[in-house]
DNA sequence: CTGAAAGCGCTAACAT
DNA sequence: ATGTTAGCGCTTTCAG
């Protein structure tokens, strides 16, 4: 089989006895070339199936119309949301994704930066890994005016924006809860990480526990991979404990069911003996019995949100450096995993 | 702030007074180049932050080292796991990823091919939406040579490989299984699609039944979306069914699950009063209580082995012309959703 | 082993 | 309204 020859602006124009830079400029709609010609050329572009070089275009216009993105992992329902929620915009406005995967290690997050720098994306998408504690492989976009938007996990910087929910209300909120229903002894699992998601999950569990003047014990905190085997895996130390807890808050709603489901398997009831509320609102939270309460995280908006920003301020529609932090809504859902005080009926 | 400069090869030749043309062979470590030469080089293009532009290289190779994806969605576990093995593999040679989602919609998938056509994706990777029924819109991309594997949703066509699972066969595992445990009258919950995936699905279905001297009804076939909340809808139908099923096998763990949650809900004991066999092996299979029964799909490997053999056949290394159809392992996995006849213990 | 130079396809400044 | 031309950064042929 021949392979078809590449048709180019040549082609067309020599067809047309007519230049390249007229085609060239009636392909993009340049308003000052004839409407007979720029219809001619179109008609000329479609017939020989033309399609424009893309490596030539960005080649002068040191553009490449590709944002790069990193992320953790895709194999969570709420990364997945995200990227979905990107890839939507993205495609809308004509960008091109790449998307790379730091398998949550800062290591592999470096190595995509520095891919990504290379591949000359326009703009970079980041959701920081586990481990990252500092911005230093980033440096090399700020030199050069790469836009850089954060979301969910972030380290705020001037240079960037960060599209974040507000973690410590609604860890707190989460804590309330629980201790309204009448917990006295609450445990928290979640990440091994100084990112901001944890830390300030944490704080909002402190603070809960402060307002209601219950003692902060760090033997309280469980910290492991948030994983569905990680939830296991705190269950078995929770389980060891004495006297066990009446409440738990979960970084993560895997990992929340996880440690539910081993709990079950050893007799504990829930919400009876201990309560649960996770994080995210990951459709597993409807299918574990009983339902998980949970915080609804809303990860396609963010995406959108996280795309739309930084495609207006490559467009220069708006600048990063006035706007720092975009708090998005987050929602607290109470189901019956938490629901110790029934409710009256009326 | 100032934009730092961009450094080229002719930056390079000229700080070190050799020509671009050394400098270029020197950084493909072209074995023609003196060592000392080479050194001094890379050493230079470190210095100075050399990043190697792309576009200019490609504009003269006319490859990109991008892949195209097309899926339909990637918001489930069963398509991030296959994007997670693409993206891994595509990684370790250095080829970028553009990622499209069809959102299951022939229209929308026309245009992603559309799209990546236009960005000269070297090749393609792609999981066809529920309603396609033709490769039309593939056929510029086979009268360009530009391969084209086919994962999971697949079309046989001369011109591609698939990489698929022996869906057949493993329906008619499940569909066997329900009837050794005594179930009479099965139902098969599946989608509204011609794509194979589906259509074998039901013949392994069919072919048990046929083994068994069950007569097959086409009524005992629903068709929906397969999502969540599509297995609700359907339990809604069968419990309208006089006489209820007593086993249903369903082309998905997702709408599986969805369906026992409301049949839990209207008081049907699974497995004893109807029984269960999902497809896919998603993580909510074993949260599902009771534990879901279900094929095991491979999808990080389905990514890995489709994304190995498209760049293979990009380097030159195999042909897809000979090869036509990989079948990858499956496993029937049994659980509890699906055991009607308990075991003795010794 | 190294260099000179053409050309990949396109855009934009300048000229007509 | 249209044409001419330089040049984006790189690879590769041909010459030395």
């Amino acid at each position: 089989m021949v392979k078809e020859k590449e048709i180019t602006i040549y082609d067309i124009a020599s067809k047309l006895n007519i230049s390249i830079a007229t085609v060239s400029r009636a392909l993009k709609d340049d308003p000052v070339v004839n409407k007979k010609t720029r219809k001619k050329v179109f008609q000329a572009a479609e017939e020989m199936s033309y399609r424009s070089n893309y490596f030539a275009k960005n080649l002068r216009s040191q553009k490449t119309n590709t944002i790069g993105v990193i992320v953790g992992t895709l194999t969570s329902n709420f990364q997945a949301s995200v990227i979905s929620g990107i890839e939507n915009v993205a495609n809308k406005y004509g960008y091109n994704l790449i998307i790379s995967q730091s398998s949550e290690q800062y290591a592999k997050e470096v190595e995509g930066a520095k891919a990504l720098f290379n591949g000359r994306v326009d703009g970079l998408l980041v959701s920081l890994a586990f481990d990252t504690k500092n911005l230093d492989h980033f440096e090399s976009f700020f030199k050069k005016d790469i836009p850089l938007v954060f979301f969910d996990r972030t380290i705020l910087h001037a240079k960037t924006i960060s599209i974040l929910i507000n973690n410590v209300e609604a860890a707190y909120n989460a804590t309330n809860h629980l201790i309204e229903q009448g917990c006295k002894r609450i445990i928290h699992i979640t990440a091994p990480s100084n990112q901001n998601v944890y830390t300030d999950r944490l704080r909002g569990y402190r603070q809960a526990l402060e307002e209601h003047k219950i003692a902060f014990n760090k033997n309280n905190v469980i910290i492991g991979n948030l994983g569905f085997s990680d939830g296991a895996e705190a269950a078995k130390q929770i389980l060891k404990m004495n006297p066990m807890p009446d409440g738990i808050f979960v970084a993560n709603d895997n990992c929340a069911v996880g440690c539910m489901l081993a709990l079950k398997k050893a007799s504990i009831k829930i919400p009876e003996d201990i309560a649960f509320v996770g994080f995210n609102n990951d459709p597993v939270s409807e299918v574990i019995e009983p339902n998980l309460t949970t915080i609804n995280y809303p990860g396609y908006e963010m995406g959108e949100v996280a795309a739309n920003n930084l495609i207006n301020h490559l467009n220069g529609t708006s600048n990063i450096e006035t706007t720092n932090t975009i708090i998005l809504r987050s929602e607290f859902i109470i189901r019956e995993s938490s629901k110790k005080i029934k409710q009256n009926k009326f």
